[in-house]
DNA sequence: AATCCTACTGAATCGTGGG
DNA sequence: ACCCACGATTCAGTAGGAT
């Protein structure tokens, strides 16, 4: 069975990290609490939606919908509510490492509630998400639309935080190479994935799918960062985390759903190393030096560039800048400066004539970038 | 052109409406306090976003994104603009009918502290709609998942407020017959749609499409109602309304808005009576007592009754009631007994041999219907 | 064997009117 | 205010048994 900690046992020295892949026992705050300072790379968070149920709600055919009426979901106000959001929030922040992110899920109810404490709490908002249900339970007595969605907020420390990761490539390419949109099509959490008891019951009464948190994880995490999850349940977070060759770490009050929990995580088969490939967009490539065509023999001092045209041209020099009529300066700025531009890719704007038709000088980077990667 | 009142001409008198169809030129809160209480039945609100850009944004090929950075949009602080936001809502729940609703468009800038406020002031949210963009603007940076979303937030005045407007039917009837679920697609305005000055520039940033808000106002609204928009713009809530023969009231501070806007809607033709009559269900039907078929002579007493498999049988007794074995009473109470349900809707669950086939007994229930129509 | 029928279910702030 | 009768209202999917 994955280890399970008590709030004692978790070593708060940030070498130990005896959490990493276990499932903390006790209360969300109070065991954030016991871990390091800015120690996990991404939190996926799905508190308590309390949700404020009136009686019970029966379908057409007089059957009684299973509402969600736990005890964990029940508070007293909205303002005990907003107490215990921002209680775990704040824990989270000092736990979240300085360019690392937290996603929240939520709905109607709470979602508004959380959002504008996350930004009261200087978490800068990247993206809200909307999980579209291909099959979300029917409004019974035709009051309202179908609530049709759940929504999820992507926020980072704060607003300077410009080093978040963000598998911008893999997305796009998973999404018919147009960029991925804010809204996401999934099935609630059915069938062989939906976890039940002897009796034939849920175990926990919102499990979300394995695909919603893949996709969480695919875009916003790399292969062995650390997620958090303070709100764990049956362990969702923890399964695909470990699918996907992520550590995770979980806390959870309830004995049942921990139970649930490890036995879940422990059947997980973890990806290889190739199927975790992340696909990069040029962002992750290593940074080229135009000036380092020119040492390595590629483009020699002299040659001349022009635009794809042929409209324009200007002669490199040797010390990796170029020339054209007045205009010296890298290939970006001259490029920039002959089109009346503030700004462009010299790389692409750029080409050379090798014989037989005008190239990019792309073409050269992406033979230094591979004499790069055999260099390891 | 539609008539514009500056503040002073409002008429507070709840008799007099010479607001009615006008925009009024002002500040929103205090031309909200010149209105009559509870004198309006919808509110559609496209508040300042406040939106919080940093510096200039250029696409790949370095045009300049043409951003929404109007000084209408500008806020000090998320206080500065709760304080807003608190004193409009406020303002709009006095001015709005009990049974009335309102909505809210917003995006993750500002959605999220308008909604917690919302839910503050006591608005109860019916639900929470997101409208999903066919072309939303791209990411240029590649830093975050397209923005191809806003949201809007529908709530009730509170949360005993239950004999709101929905047009469920038409609704369902708009959606292939399915129930209208909470996420909506349209594109964004553009074409021949989107106003632009003599120098071919957009004259509002944000520009609303008539698509959506005829969604709204069909959804939510009865021909005659009033709609209220205190953040009117260029005026695409009263455009909406008046094709669809709903009346409005418009608040705007800027001239060039309350020019366009109110050449727009003058431009409008309404919609005939038969085009809006609005789809309805059964429950705007009168009701029927089922003793009236039998003095109406369409069922005699000592008729048979079955279930529409001939499972289970019943006999009409005089005064309406029906016996079934031990069970006597009502058609409803009788028809739940005998499947050992709370409820049951007896003019569906019990039929009647007309000597060709079981016929339910609602078909008679709508026989008297039509004499009631015709009796006026 | 393939298809059909029935039962069940999912984060739900889910009615109206007369006495 | 509460109480109670009336009677209106569901989509996609899974599971299992019947035809």
């Amino acid at each position: 069975m994955s280890a399970v900690l008590s709030l004692g046992e978790v070593s708060g020295r940030p070498e130990s990290r005896n959490w990493l892949n276990t499932i903390i026992k006790g209360d969300c705050v109070a065991a954030l609490e016991a871990l390091p300072d800015k120690s996990v790379d991404v939190i996926f968070a799905d508190p308590p939606y309390n949700l404020q149920l009136g009686g019970e709600l029966t379908r057409p055919d007089q059957s009684k919908v299973d509402a969600c009426d736990d005890h964990w979901d029940q508070f007293a106000s909205f303002e005990v509510y907003d107490a215990f959001t921002r209680a775990w929030l704040l824990a989270c922040r000092r736990v979240l490492k300085p360019n690392g992110t937290i996603w929240v899920i939520g709905s109607y109810h709470n979602i508004f509630r959380v959002g504008a404490i996350m930004q009261d709490l200087n978490f800068w908002i990247l993206n809200d998400i909307v999980w579209r249900k291909t099959n979300p339970m029917p409004n019974f007595k035709g009051r309202r639309f179908q609530n049709a969605h759940e929504t999820m907020i992507w926020a980072s420390r704060d607003a300077n935080a410009k080093a978040y990761t963000f598998n911008y490539e893999a997305m796009k390419a998973a999404n018919e190479d147009v960029q991925m949109r804010s809204d996401w099509l999934f099935p609630i959490c059915n069938g062989g994935e939906r976890l039940k008891n002897d009796d034939g019951d849920k175990v926990h009464p919102t499990q979300k799918p394995e695909a919603l948190l893949a996709r969480v994880l695919m875009s916003s995490t790399r292969p062995g960062d650390i997620v958090l999850d303070p709100f764990f349940g049956t362990g969702t977070t923890g399964a695909v985390a470990k699918r996907l060759g992520r550590n995770f770490v979980g806390i959870e009050r309830e004995q049942d759903y921990i139970d649930a929990a490890s036995a879940r995580i422990d059947a997980v088969e973890p990806l290889g190393a190739t199927e975790l490939t992340v696909m990069t967009g040029k962002k992750a490539e290593p940074r080229v030096a135009f000036v380092s065509l020119i040492e390595s023999g590629l483009m020699k001092p002299g040659t001349i560039l022009s635009d794809a045209r042929r409209r324009v041209s200007a002669i490199v020099r040797a010390d990796g800048t170029l020339v054209s009529g007045v205009e010296a300066g890298s290939i970006h700025k001259v490029g920039a400066r002959v089109q009346g531009l503030d700004a462009c890719n010299g790389w692409t704007y750029w080409h050379f004539d090798d014989g037989q038709s005008l190239k990019p000088i792309d073409v050269l980077r992406s033979l230094i970038r591979e004499d790069m990667a055999k260099a390891g």
